[in-house]
DNA sequence: TACTAGTGCTTCGGAATCAGAAGCACAAGA
DNA sequence: TCTTGTGCTTCTGATTCCGAAGCACTAGTA
């Protein structure tokens, strides 16, 4: 684990030099698994296995990987009983979520009349 | 590439697309630069380097790579004089990325006062 | 006292993906 | 003709991801 390659506003980020806090949110969410897991932990917290399974029982180091950057930017917390919750922020970020959740039924429909 | 690798929303089962049509969304948008991608196209129509250059010089070929993706998803769309650009699809989609932009800004603010 | 089953998490080898330099064919301008 | 810019491909090495295996720990059961 690289901690310091999670990418966080204010800082430069992969492959840009102005660290614009738009351009680390894009980042940051376009890593596999990343949306996922942010959407499948705003319904409630869970536990690691049970977590994995939801999200299509991803590997196992790819999840923790993302788990630890997720804490990092402070997006996920851990409960005191262990299990895996979203933040305020996390809450937030995940409610953000809900235009791209409606506009992907427009596409589905748009894409399903054609095959 | 492989065409069919591409994620797309499945057909409809059981009279519903709902579940999986997100599921499809957090794929497609869950790869490398993709979002990045639709944002930038978001402002106008680019040639392919031009485009390249805005996603801070990101590789040829796998910026080619994503957009053949985005094109067979009616994402993106070529003009007539060759430049790439969003379709009607893809700007509602830009669109729906607004949210995530307000929630960055506010997550940049937070992160920031830690360091 | 086992024994079992579940947990969070790590390790590691191979597969898939990405990065980035190089270059090709083409078009427009000087 | 010579240059410059374009879209795009190909190639090699680096990075990331996958997924099976297994470890240490806990809770329950007998």
């Amino acid at each position: 684990m690289n901690a310091s390659s999670t990418p966080r506003p204010g800082r430069p980020v992969r492959g840009s030099t102005t660290g614009r806090s738009l351009m680390a949110a894009l980042d940051l969410f376009g890593r596999r698994w990343t949306l996922r897991i942010i959407w499948e932990l705003g319904e409630e917290p869970l536990g690691f296995r049970l977590l994995q399974r939801r999200c299509d029982d991803m590997s196992s180091s790819v999840l923790r990987q993302r788990l630890v950057e997720l804490q990092e930017v402070r997006i996920v917390e851990v409960l005191d009983d262990g299990g895996y919750a979203l933040t305020s922020l996390g809450h937030d970020a995940r409610e953000a979520l809900g235009p791209v959740i409606e506009w992907s039924r427009r596409w589905a429909a748009e894409l399903a009349d054609e095959g």
